[in-house]
RNA sequence: GGGCGAUUAGCUCAGUGGUAGAGCACUCGCUUCACACGCGAGGGGUCACAAGUUCAAACCUUGUAUCGCCCA
């Protein structure tokens, strides 16, 4: 097959993804083999491919493909997440759209168009990461809310049940009140605003009064007065109603006198105002503010451990989307409920959360108007200090993006504490001790740092679409936990009357499942048995604590091992100016465009050249076309090749070679192979670019092809001798298939385009073998290509600088060669003619002393230049050249005649030092003569 | 407030004790029959700053500054 004389990438691609799916080659029957498994992060069933999954993906592409080159039985799984808000979220939009919503149907009902979403326009993402050439194992797709899969989660839940690591419990969690459902800590995002705060008198009860004094900081009295109120700062003056105590600090002077006394709460009707004690805690911090802290325990994270500590009620005051109670008894029953409670009388949490301690007049007002008119009443009430604009910290809902409120509600707990303990365990003692290893080290510290102060995970969601809890209570409350309802009968005994929890499962939750979830578990498959644990888990940092610690609990505790041996987290793809990209910014670069331009190769070396350890990758689009550019070059030099009878090896193992630059070019392979292998098992993706990149370009094209390439002699081209055809040849096998993790389309073409036609390839490239040449380099193959090399160079360089057409053709004088310099001339006379432009060699000093002369090794080239050298533009670069090689060898010689370097330092140094001096000296001493010739 | 990271050529980034590198951009030259998405030759850096350790520091230590991220 011929090779096209234009590389177009989108035809390729096409076509090899298409043959590989169509041919199962993602996943060879290798039973025999050493299994290779990754799990990719499941993406959203609603997400569509951004950079970001570009770069996660190509990274675990170029893993799996290498892994498969080895021979390994490479698995990487894939699949979806269900992604329970954000789909839910996709479906009632469409909803709305119709005048619709998510009530006007019955749980089956919406469940089931979710799922006719789902198969209609669902897992546009699939297609997306085919288009970027990822070799996953299509076949086996797996879907979080799949029946086999869902079993896992249901299972899991139980057993955590069980065992007592997961459990139902009032918390005060954090309720978005726009989904109107519970969300994790991690699901919040906290971000300064600019609030208020307000400043408020809290008069003691019965019209008691104290002296207050107030000090600075040496002791000395600022301020007495009396005061028959407690001063009050808060930023939030709607939760007042729901106060159960004022603190203070046990050590804070000023409020000493009223300690365990009583004040009112300054809102609502007059008659029914509530009184609170003041108590102390350690929690308020005596200057900020006025020292004295209201506490809500039910809508603050920070009041409500004051309020466990004390014992002090919560009063919940909103309902799910935010806006005070109106429900319950009306305000003057209910206060004097509390009151009751508050003067001592008995209560349970239930009785608590049953009283609407909403005033009637705000009953039903959202909380920022409830705020409003709060604020007002007070004022107008003569009880308001001041108010003073302050930037604030408030937590949004990182998908909602509305303010989280704090909400005292019943959720499902896992006992993420008890579960971190292996998983901290496995980072510290690592993969060499059945553990794992996180790459990069940086990151170590904060995983410890955040399984260490884990807090309780919340996995309860008020939504519909996801795994449904399996939990079912009876009349009085009771929790029978069950794989199914008919258990969960077995459980509370025959005719008990039972109701299915409603809610589901936070998507996390399941995804944790995905290691072994995947494979199987809990039948004990052979894909279970041969593939967990995983090898590698890629995945962005910002998952982290999302997904990939969750991974770490739940793997080792119902596997009883790690799920994978390497986490490795690579950064963020960020915009061209360093900012984050993001949708509402409109600064996102979409991955396809960039494949349509460039072509799914170069965008895939992009990131990977890209990808050093712990850094976030700035996009840089002239890179990727840098990339493009290099394809077109490899496709070119195969072309060339191609046209020279160069075509596929058969072997490989090296070929023999007896011509100096073959066996050099078979040594760079070697080398190249090894730097590759060292980059690979560091994990070190832009090594392993630079690398191949280096050797396809500057060794393989700019010098090896050039030096084989045939001459035109009157006009007709030589042939190519058959050694450097059956070497480049393999070579040109070996760079496509170290190239082949990187840049899986243009091999696999170039693969079989340069195939023999009477014997065509055996297998696809992308089940070829890794490189293994079993050869070694010759030294004085380099030293003999090297010399060539250089002499090239330089000749090259000089007619530069002295302006000499580059086309001009030289005769080269050395005077007195080595012995070893005039072999390499006779070998390499095509060579040195060719692209050196030196028609010859004669063993005798020139006659003239309009000269250019270089240095190469031991000898000094003359070439005469009668007429057309320019000697003082030559005497100018000669003298640079001295002055270099001058510098050098000063330096060096500085450094030896210094008796602390020859005693202290390294031997190997010192040697070198010695060696580089002697060089350098004999260099500056040959262009030194050099410059004396011309006169 | 705590933690992590960054600061190297105009730009984007490697380099982690022994003579500063790459890609892109820039300058000059080239219709050299694989490739102008190319070839050849160049210019360009007191490696953020300061002090220290060392025979030797871009690299190790400490501090400072600026920027970014995470947590509270």
């Amino acid at each position: 097959m011929t090779i096209d004389k234009t590389f177009d990438p989108a035809a390729i691609e096409a076509k090899w993804y298409a043959h590989w799916e169509r041919t199962g080659a993602f996943r060879p029957e290798r039973p025999n083999a050493v299994p290779y498994t990754i799990v990719n992060p499941p993406p959203n069933v609603t997400g569509s491919l951004h950079i970001g999954h570009a770069l996660d993906n190509t990274l675990q592409d170029i893993l799996v493909r290498h892994a498969r080159m080895q021979g390994k039985d490479a698995l990487w799984v894939v699949g979806m997440d269900h992604a329970g808000i954000a789909t839910q979220m996709v479906v009632e939009r469409q909803m709305a759209e119709r005048q619709q919503k998510r009530t006007d149907f019955t749980r089956d009902e919406f469940v089931a168009k979710v799922w006719e979403w789902k198969e209609e326009s669902g897992g546009a993402i699939t297609g997306q990461l085919r288009r970027l050439g990822c070799s996953m194992d299509w076949e086996n797709e797996r879907f979080t809310m799949d029946e086999g899969f869902s079993k896992a989660v249901i299972k899991v839940f139980v057993d955590l049940y069980n065992q007592g690591l997961l459990y139902r419990d009032k918390r005060l969690v954090n309720w978005d009140p726009h989904f109107k459902s519970a969300i994790s800590d991690l699901e919040v995002e906290t971000r300064e605003v600019n609030g208020h705060m307000w400043h408020f008198k809290y008069p003691l009860a019965g019209g008691e009064t104290y002296t207050y004094v107030e000090r600075d900081a040496d002791g000395n009295v600022k301020l007495t007065e009396e005061r028959d109120y407690i001063a009050i700062a808060t930023t939030r003056p709607e939760t007042m109603l729901g106060d159960g105590a004022v603190a203070v600090h046990p050590g804070d002077e000023r409020y000493k006198p009223i300690i365990g006394k009583l004040c009112e709460i300054p809102v609502g009707p007059k008659e029914h105002r509530r009184l609170i004690p003041i108590i102390t805690d350690e929690y308020p911090d005596p200057d900020f503010g006025s020292g004295a802290v209201k506490i809500t325990g039910a809508h603050d994270q920070n009041d409500y451990g004051v309020a466990q500590r004390n014992n002090i009620p919560m009063y919940r005051l909103m309902d799910e989307v935010a806006a005070l109670r109106a429900d319950g008894a009306p305000f003057a029953e209910a206060a004097a409920q509390a009151k009751a409670i508050g003067a001592g009388g008995q209560w349970t949490a239930a009785d608590i959360d049953a009283l609407n301690l909403v005033p009637d007049a705000y009953r039903g007002l959202d909380r920022y108007e409830a705020r409003k008119r709060v604020v007002a009443d007070i004022d107008a009430d003569g009880l308001m200090i001041a108010v003073e604009s302050k930037a604030i910290q408030q937590p949004f809902g990182d998908r909602s993006g509305v303010v989280i409120e704090p909400m005292l509600t019943d959720q499902w707990y896992v006992d993420a504490a008890t579960l971190a303990k292996p998983a901290i365990e496995a980072a510290r003692n690592g993969a060499a001790n059945s553990g794992f290893d996180i790459v990069p080290k940086s990151w170590e510290k904060t995983y410890f740092n955040w399984m260490e102060n884990i807090q309780p995970w919340c996995v309860s969601r008020q939504l519909w679409w996801g795994h449904q809890i399996p939990a079912w209570f009876d009349a009085d409350g009771k929790i029978y936990v069950a794989e199914d309802e008919a258990g969960a009968q077995a459980l509370a005994g025959e005719g008990v009357a039972l109701t299915r929890d409603p809610d589901v499962l936070d998507t996390w939750f399941s995804s944790a499942l995905w290691p072994f979830g995947t494979l199987g578990w809990p039948e004990q498959t052979t894909e279970l048995d041969r593939h967990y644990p995983n090898d590698v888990l890629v995945s962005g940092f910002d998952i982290l604590f999302f997904w990939d610690a969750r991974m770490a609990m739940q793997g080792i505790h119902f596997m009883k091992e790690v799920p994978w041996k390497t986490l490795y987290l690579h950064g963020l793809v960020r915009a061209a100016d360093g900012a984050k990209m993001s949708k509402s910014k409109g600064n996102t670069v979409d991955p396809l465009g960039l494949i349509d331009q460039y072509g799914a190769d170069a965008l895939r070396f992009f990131m990977a050249a890209m990808e050093s350890q712990g850094r976030d990758i700035k996009m840089d689009e002239s890179r990727v076309a840098g990339y493009r550019n290099f394809a077109t070059k490899l496709w070119n030099a195969a072309r060339f090749g191609q046209s020279n009878g160069i075509g596929g090896s058969h072997s490989i193992s090296a070929p023999k070679a007896e011509l100096a630059v073959n066996r050099w070019i078979i040594g760079e392979v070697v080398e190249t192979v090894e730097k590759l292998n060292k980059a690979f098992a560091e994990f070190r993706f832009d090594g392993m670019a630079d690398v191949i990149y280096h050797m396809v370009f500057d060794q393989f094209c700019d010098w090896y092809l050039e030096l084989i390439k045939p001459a035109y002699v009157d006009g007709e081209k030589g042939e190519m001798d058959e050694e450097s055809k059956i070497v480049a040849g393999w070579v040109l096998d070996q760079i496509l298939v170290m190239l082949h993790p990187f840049m899986p389309f243009i091999t696999e073409e170039l693969w079989h385009a340069l195939s023999d036609p009477a014997h065509p390839r055996e297998y696809d490239i992308i089940h070829a073998k890794w490189p293994e040449p079993n050869a070694s380099a010759h030294q004085s193959a380099i030293d003999e290509v090297s010399w060539v090399i250089e002499t090239i160079s330089k000749t090259r360089s000089f007619k530069a600088e002295l302006n000499i057409p580059p086309g001009t053709r030289l005769t080269a004088n050395i005077a007195d060669p080595q012995v070893a310099t005039a072999a390499i001339i006779e070998r390499q006379a095509a060579a040195l003619s060719r692209l050196g432009r030196i028609d010859g060699f004669v063993y005798a000093p020139v006659e003239t002393n309009n000269v250019a002369q270089i240095v190469v090794g031991g000898d000094t080239v003359v070439f005469a230049l009668d007429g057309i050298i320019d000697l003082d533009a030559e005497r100018t670069r000669i003298t640079k050249a001295i002055e270099a090689a001058a510098k050098e060898r000063d330096a060096l010689a500085g450094r030896l005649s210094n008796a602390a370097f020859v005693e202290k330092a390294k031997p190997e140094a010192v040697e070198k030092a010695r060696f580089d001096h002697a060089e350098k000296a004999a260099e500056a001493e040959r262009l030194t003569a050099a410059l004396a010739r011309l006169g």
